[in-house]
DNA sequence: GCGATTTTCAAGTATTCTATTAATTGCTTA
DNA sequence: TAAGCAATTAATAGAATACTTGAAAATCGC
């Protein structure tokens, strides 16, 4: 076997490693979770309900093509994505699949039930109001994953205490409601509680790393109050 | 098992099957040549060193998954990419794995053995050149796969052709050769060769979808004479 | 040292992957 | 319509790997 061949069977074998990492469903969710926000091997096992000790070996999976590190904080070992090129090409990766596999297109088409997708205004028109900040940006995601990651600018009001905190939000205003992404409800939920109180409320079916890819800044760090 | 688990789990199992064609260091290669030319399943054996029989499982297995897509043409069957996105996305495969797995910045390092690397001058610089026309770019591909698609302007010479039409390159301008890309070493002996004539000659360790990826526009076709 | 969390180990099962040879299919073209 | 070529499929075999789980062990903060 020649030098170049050597070269060539020895690269591609390293590129396989992070395609065999990106090769089984659980381990696709389980960066999806840590592109929201790092998360103790605990609540990941939860998360994407998996026992302990089986997330621990996926992690090691991840871990060794190096897609995922870990720290130990306290008692806790928290995992996240080893850098944001990981979210990047998991993003385009699942972009790739949109494009390519009916199957997921007819899947999303059936599971979403809601009714947002009949809006009338669509993304590009959303997102134009949202550059313009004519729209008011509502990250409905739990906070821990707000203060990860979020739209610069963008407001938290996590779904569960929507209702809570209705009576802050601006009436006079558009809002748009963004949560983990496309296969996530929560801002669908979201927008359907905000017009039942006469809000002009849209979902944008976008997560950070999208948003990100469209050009608008993330920020981190708890909500100024 | 609830809705939600249900969908989620459909969805990564779809993902992953993406997932899977790309954990085969031989189907990854299969792809990058593939990104060049689309070929006949024998040509593909040759090039990837396979028999045609294990090639055929392999394109079977991209098939599956969407990646490439056939078309017979006379008596050879043709395979190409399915879609641009399938270049782009290996594209971010490559990058993510240059960029966290340190084993292939060392293997590049160890095999390239070419001058080039210490030009003087940097990427940044010659891809500013080429944009004001400053350089002449040139493909030393093999004509076929500069046929299917090369830099908009690029000339063509494939490398076995180089010394013979070494006489008809301008020598009063800088030269930009390319190739398949960075592990593709046509571009550096052609680099070598060109300066041996003194010709003011550099390489810039680009495939196509990586200047299109930095906003250069292709072309196919044959050249112009 | 205690306790909580995580990792490792061992085991079992199942599955999967790759590559090869041989046979077959399906076209093209003479 | 038959011959010839390219590609696919089948059958096989062995290796290798993968996934999950329950139990034990390690780690580390407190």
């Amino acid at each position: 076997m020649n030098d170049e061949r050597l070269f060539k069977d020895t690269i591609y074998e390293q590129l396989a490693r992070i395609g065999k990492a990106v090769s089984s469903p659980k381990r696709l969710e389980l960066i999806d979770i840590l592109s929201q926000s790092s998360r103790p091997v605990e609540t990941l096992a939860s998360l994407a309900d998996l026992s302990v000790a089986n997330v621990s070996q996926h992690l090691k999976a991840l871990k060794s093509a190096r897609l995922v590190e870990s720290e130990k904080v306290g008692v806790q070992v928290f995992y996240r994505l080893a850098s944001p090129s990981v979210a990047a090409f998991i993003r385009e990766l699942r972009l790739l699949g949109e494009e390519r596999l009916a199957e997921i297109d007819q899947l999303v088409r059936e599971y979403r039930t809601d009714t947002t997708r009949f809006d009338p205004v669509d993304r590009d028109e959303l997102l134009r109001r949202v550059r313009r900040g004519e729209a008011v940006v509502l990250d409905v995601r739990p906070e821990e994953e707000y203060r990860h990651a979020h739209v610069a600018g963008a407001l938290s009001v996590p779904l569960r205490e929507l209702e809570a905190r209705i009576k802050d939000l601006p009436a006079d205003r558009e809002i748009v409601a963004y949560c983990r992404g496309a296969y996530c409800l929560m801002a669908v939920d979201a927008v359907e509680k905000l017009r039942a109180r006469n809000f002009r409320a849209f979902r944008l079916d976008l997560g950070v790393t999208d948003w990100q890819a469209l050009g608008f800044a993330l920020e981190s760090g708890s909500a100024t109050p």
